[in-house]
RNA sequence: GGGCGAGUGGUGAAAUUGGUAUACACGCAGGAUUUAGGAUCCUGUGCCGCAAGGUGUGCGGGUUCGAGUCCCGCCUCGCCCACCA
């Protein structure tokens, strides 16, 4: 009788046996040969589900092949728990958010589990645990000493319908991400942490991180957006009527300082600071403060939309061009960007499209001051700027110049006489930390009319989040509504003072957690040092790419400045990331393709499947779909081939069960075996050899599972009975061992079970990875194919040893080449050794 | 507009340095076994053609004995950034 393959039985059973052995339980003393495997650890937003379920599965693989490979592996798991959700949850259903944290928690804790993904559990950390986030409460400290994080107004997202600030990476297409109201900009006082002070070693360090896919490095790198150039000043004409300047030079900042002889007008953002006080009075003043108030009316997704209209105000004011001497009018236009540059641009249209379209909306004068190769540029024919390379023309001493000989020339210039230099620009902004909400770690900051703005000592943390506040949406942090809370004394001289009532951004939380697994219940400090500096860098780190810039720059940020505070010695914290793809399906409402959300609708429960076919099918057609790496189509009906797989794994077993266990596995030498174990033999140790390969590196499971797929193809052809002769028998025992040790980074349950039933001693992942034997793929002879100018035209069978002429001769003998070259002139003869011979004839 | 990817059967996808295109799997077709299965096994399966053969990796050129792979020019799709000075 053939026995089913009872996953559920067998799975829960291994699953209780890992729990008990601690399999993955890492002794930090022990460095040798150390392994840390990091999957970025989840939100507990509820369910997961199987596209979240990739992540974990392929950590899992990694973490049991590495340890296979004898490799002393750390892969410890926690919760990213505070945040937005949980809070709005309480809003809604008036639950705590420590409680529906928690219960999620314990759901997600146990999926994991039923997915037979196995980590350290003694160093699970829980951000939104007092004893974690007093640490990252200390840490916030310890960058306010060192001056990287300050307070200062400034503009945010401001969501008017759930009456509260939202993270940039909330708001999308200008609108609430939630309740997609569209988001508006208020000013309020705020705390930053200064990652713009690293912004150049974020940059520099970028290149040696080779262990990263380029595509994360380059989005990196874009978002930091440096750019070198020049900062010139602009002196203000001062005015006749003897009001006073809040400034008398304004400064821009360009990268084709070349153009600017052709500088006819300077433009300010409608947001610069001083423009109010610079026109009072005036007869523009009016039209400028007009239009300033419609600028702010206007989205930023209205003022990048109409990307082509260009609209503007003239100040009434001038500024003198230092090069030139030149007086040209200063306006007001929203195409220019405050958040970019100083928020002043000098304009070139003859050299920049858009101050081309605005030169020509507004009659401007327009000059050439770049001249292409066959200086046939002519203002009555050009339609638009031109921004290619040239020389410099009608530029003063500089004319002559190639425009980039120029640039640095000119940047000197400036710095010469004072009114500029040399400048690198960065896009990158500091980072907006402040949440006015009640869900995350409350900022240590105590403010005092006497002392001022007072850090919290180390001893009073943590600065515990107080419990009895409502979560009504009112556009105030909810701590505030917490006199106990707010309501202290100040540390430096004990008056009456109040706390800071806003929270971190959980993004800070998820800065440093890979650094606290290692010391997760020490109560004496945020960071082991020594473990830190034995255990890191990240040896592979997996996660979506969805994290290839926020999460992912700050925790770079995080380990620099913790580096520069002598709290750890390295200052990159990730060796090779694996960015995964995303898990789509194809919508029931209009079989479009979308990621899977619950959104959406379009989730499949892991829970269905496991029911259906047990987790090691889940795991196997999973890391079966396609390259990890790129996004994929969930498919129901696909499922089956990875559940057939494993049955035929099963039957394999237990079908030859009594045969299996009276035979050795030490396989005979290859010399004696006969051409079909020979030929399996050989299979075995060619998958060993590609599989491991396949797995080293790059993750290339879709091709491992086909690899073994194969063998197992090669095993059923085999035939094999109680007579077969006992070289025939130990191959298969061979084969049939191997099969399963390679199968069990991917399905470890049906692996471990297989494993005993072969006779060994219970825990697969303690056995060696196979190892290949070179004899085994050892061939004596081999197929070569016939090619007739480059089309097949028959195959031969020869010695491996064949010698280059003898070859030529074979093909050149064989009929069906006879054939294509009758009659015909054979002029050149391309022999590949063990793979083709190639005649070319006409 | 800028940057980066990617286009291969009905489908998901394979293919070392340029060397038998479509491994592995899904699906489909035919068959075997089964009076029952959450079935299993065998055979076939790029396209045209009865066949010989031809043809075939988004399109058009090129290099080469030989191109999915290299070069030039297009087209389409995806992602990231974007009035970035």
């Amino acid at each position: 009788m053939k026995e089913k393959y009872p996953f559920n039985e067998l799975e829960p059973k291994w699953q209780s046996y890992w729990d008990e052995k601690r399999l993955f339980h890492a002794d930090l003393s022990n460095t040798e040969q150390k392994y840390y495997c990091l999957m970025m650890f989840p939100y507990p937003s509820g369910m997961l589900h199987v596209g979240h379920g990739r992540n974990y599965i392929i950590g899992d693989a990694v973490a049991r092949y590495k340890k296979m490979r004898g490799l002393h592996v750390l892969t410890p798991m926690g919760w990213d728990a505070f945040g937005l959700p949980a809070e709005n949850a309480a809003i809604k259903l008036g639950i705590h958010p420590r409680e529906s944290t928690f219960s999620n928690i314990e759901v997600m804790k146990q999926q994991l589990r039923s997915w037979g993904c196995c980590y350290d559990w003694d160093r699970e950390v829980t951000s939104c645990m007092p004893d974690y986030y007093r640490w990252t409460q200390w840490l916030f400290l310890k960058l306010f000493e060192s001056g990287l994080a300050y307070k200062a107004e400034a503009p945010v997202n401001w969501c008017p319908s759930c009456a509260t600030v939202l993270a940039n990476e909330q708001v999308v297409d200008g609108a609430c991400e939630r309740c997609e109201s569209t988001v508006e900009q208020k000013s309020l006082e705020q705390w930053f942490f200064r990652i713009t002070a690293y912004a150049q070693r974020l940059v520099d360090d970028l290149d040696k991180l080779d262990g990263w896919p380029e595509r994360v490095r380059t989005m990196q790198k874009n978002w930091i957006g440096r750019s070198e150039g020049a900062q010139i000043d602009f002196r203000l004409v001062q005015r006749d009527d003897g009001e006073k300047d809040p400034t008398s030079i304004i400064s821009c900042f360009t990268t084709r300082v070349d153009t600017i002889y052709g500088c006819t007008y300077m433009v300010l953002a409608p947001e610069f600071k001083e423009l109010r006080q610079m026109i009072r009075g005036l007869k523009t003043e009016e039209a400028v403060l007009q239009y300033v108030l419609d600028a702010a009316g206007r989205s930023n997704i209205e003022r990048s939309s109409d990307s082509l209209e260009k609209t503007g105000v003239f100040t009434g004011r001038y500024v003198i061009n230092r090069f030139n001497g030149e007086t040209i009018p200063l306006w007001v236009a929203d195409y220019v960007l405050m958040e970019y540059g100083t928020g002043a641009v000098m304009a070139v249209p003859a050299h920049d499209t858009r101050d081309w379209a605005f030169a020509k909306t507004f009659a401007l004068p327009i000059r050439i001051s770049i001249q292409n190769e066959d200086q046939s540029l002519d203002l009555q024919t050009m339609e638009d700027a031109y921004v290619e390379d040239g020389v410099v023309v009608g530029s003063g001493p500089f004319t002559g110049l190639t425009n980039r000989e120029a640039i640095p020339k000119m940047a000197a210039y400036a710095e010469e006489h004072s009114f500029g230099g040399p400048k690198v620009h960065y896009r990158l902004r500091d980072w907006l930390i402040s949440r006015q909400r009640y869900w995350g770690a409350p900022i240590p900051i105590v403010y005092c009319e006497t002392c001022g703005t007072v850090p919290v000592p180390e001893s009073q943390l943590p600065v515990l989040l107080p419990e009895n506040v409502e979560f009504k949406p009112t556009g105030e942090s909810p701590l505030r509504a917490s006199a106990e809370f707010m309501n202290t004394t100040c540390p430096a001289c004990g008056k009456p003072a109040t706390r800071e009532s806003d929270t971190m951004d959980t993004f800070v939380d998820s800065s440093w957690y890979f650094l606290r697994f290692l010391n997760a219940r020490d109560e004496t400090q945020a960071v082991d040092k020594t473990v830190c500096n034995n255990w890191l860098p990240v040896d592979q780190y997996i996660g979506g790419i969805e994290h290839a810039i926020l999460h992912l720059l700050y925790a770079r940020f995080f380990t620099k400045a913790l580096h520069d505070a002598d709290l750890i010695g390295f200052e990159e914290p990730f060796k090779h990331l694996f960015t995964q793809g995303m898990i789509c399906k194809r919508s029931d409402k209009d079989s479009k393709l979308y990621k899977m959300s619950k959104s959406v609708g379009n989730v499949v429960s892991p829970e269905q499947l496991i029911e259906k076919y047990g987790a090691d099918t889940v795991r196997v057609y999973t890391l079966f779909i396609g390259p990890p790496e790129k996004d994929a189509e969930w498919n129901d009906k696909s499922v089956e081939g990875a559940w057939r797989f494993l049955k035929r794994l099963w039957r394999i077993v237990y079908d030859h069960r009594d045969l299996l266990r009276s035979t050795a596995a030490a396989p005979v030498e290859p010399a004696a075996m006969e051409i079909p174990e020979r030929d399996l033999y050989r299979k075995v140790h060619e998958s060993i050899e590609n599989i491991t390969s396949d797995l080293d590196g790059a993750f290339h499971f879709n091709t491992a599972i086909a690899q073994i797929m194969e063998l197992m193809n090669a095993l059923d052809r085999l035939k094999i009975a109680d007579d077969s002769s006992d070289s025939v028998k130990s191959v298969f025992r061979h084969a049939v061992d191997t099969v399963v040790l390679l199968a069990s980074p991917f399905a470890p349950h049906i692996a471990e079970e297989l494993w005993v039933e072969l006779g060994h001693e219970d825990g697969i992942l303690s056995a060696v990875w196979p190892v290949v034997d070179p004899d085994a793929l050892h061939r004596e002879t081999v197929e070569m194919v016939l090619q007739v100018n480059g089309k097949n035209r028959g195959k031969i069978e020869v010695s491996v040893n064949a010698n280059t002429e003898s070859l030529e001769e074979e093909a050149l003998a064989h009929p069906s080449v006879l054939k294509w070259i009758d009659g015909k002139t054979v002029r050149k003869v391309i022999v590949v050794p063990g793979r083709l011979v190639n005649i070319a004839a006409s």
